[in-house]
DNA sequence: AAAAATAAAAATGTCGATATTTTTAAAAAA
DNA sequence: TTTTTTAAAAATATCGACATTTTTATTTTT
């Protein structure tokens, strides 16, 4: 058993997307090809290739002969991003209800059962990383019912998109008693009224559930003057 | 005014991408870089560039350490690519149908009567091209009602991935004049229900219209030896 | 025939040469 | 003096040649 061998441009590629999204590089900032040469020790070959990546994705962005700079973040980037996430989610919602089968349910019942058992006996950061972790593997089981593996990579990219904003409502909700406590009735209506298979009521909760954020994570944008408008 | 410069990868990438989809290089093929260096006359850097974006794609398969491959075809990836892509787009009509304003409905007046004035003017082959365009440009008028950037974009994505399949739908019905009609009804039927703002009829209609093609695309690839199982 | 050693081919990565863009400084005009 | 224009210098991006590492194919040995 031996660790799969990775190439230089994906360990850069993981490393940059992780600088970005954890905001050690700030949106517009530019991307100095020498600085992160330097920062990832590689060459310009696999720098480029990594940057490329996370222009795909959408994190950074890049102008011919001019060099890449992180993608700004802006009010109505956060709208689009959680509105077209929330109705992909709760289409897929809707599939998973309808194809679901018992291992998926199983799934379900056992992410859900995690995810509520997330004490405080840890210190805040274990505490937020955990939960955050538990609550994304509850919200992938539930969406996976759906059988189709090109709908969660649809899904996989909106969520890496909506990443960075994402962050900033995790810290608001986690730290408050009151939201948490919020999210788990949530959790738990959406848990009984997919098990009771009703699909039109699941995706409109969802679609409910995943708007949410907006408004808390618009707040925090202005305050923290992460966008221009 | 000059024409935007545009990097090697960028060129690489274009040229690659359309190799792949028209057959050129076939599903499964080892894409070596000594022959791809000298069949785009350009270095080891932008070449592998240009793989990684279609890696990320999902057009092309990488191995570390052992090279790049034509990712392969199969029924099963045909069945979730439609899938996925007509419940996608089901969505996104249904959301069109409810925020689509009169330009909206003005551009797909306009598409739809530019796709049915398609005559047999040419030679089969730009009849076959030119009919595409204005079909591809008709349902991207109908989908970007719905006014969000991001859900075109994981529409385009997936319409990326099913391109090698729909080529071989194209021909099939684009040279039956039987076929040809019949899609000619459909997108009438479409556009009717559009305009009456029914948007889960329109939803309903459109996922069935995606639909379509499958039976027809599990034929030739059978039939082309397209895939291994 | 199976295993080991060797050779050939291929993938990956670094580096420096070149072209482009941006910044700075100087000169000219308002 | 302030603003604009022009020119020079510095910084940066891009690219392909070359070197290194790894994989694959071939041959030799047991």
């Amino acid at each position: 058993m031996e660790t799969e061998r990775q190439n230089q441009a994906v360990a850069a590629y993981d490393r940059l997307k992780q600088d970005i999204v954890a905001g050690h590089f700030r949106p517009g900032e530019k991307l100095l090809m020498s600085h992160l040469k330097e920062r990832y020790s590689l060459g310009t070959g696999p720098m480029r290739e990594a940057l490329s990546q996370l222009v795909a994705e959408r994190l950074v962005t890049a102008i011919s002969q001019r060099g890449y700079r992180v993608a700004k973040m802006s009010l109505a980037e956060l709208e689009d991003i959680y509105d077209a996430r929330a109705h992909l989610e709760a289409m897929i919602v809707g599939l998973a209800v309808e194809r679901g089968d018992e291992h998926w349910e199983a799934q379900v019942i056992a992410s859900a059962h995690t995810l509520a058992s997330v004490a405080e006996i840890r210190s805040p950061e274990e505490m937020l990383s955990l939960w955050d972790r538990r609550h994304q593997a509850f919200h992938t089981a539930i969406a996976s019912g759906c059988g189709s593996d090109k709908l969660m990579e649809a899904r996989a990219s909106l969520m890496g998109q909506a990443e960075r904003y994402r962050q900033l409502w995790l810290r608001q909700t986690v730290f408050s008693t009151e939201a948490l406590a919020h999210k788990r009735e949530e959790h738990a209506a959406l848990v009984e009224v997919l098990l009771a298979r009703d699909a039109a009521r699941a995706s409109q909760m969802m679609l409910e559930h995943l708007q949410t954020p907006v408004p808390i994570i618009t707040a925090v944008v202005r305050d923290a003057h992460l966008v221009a408008d």
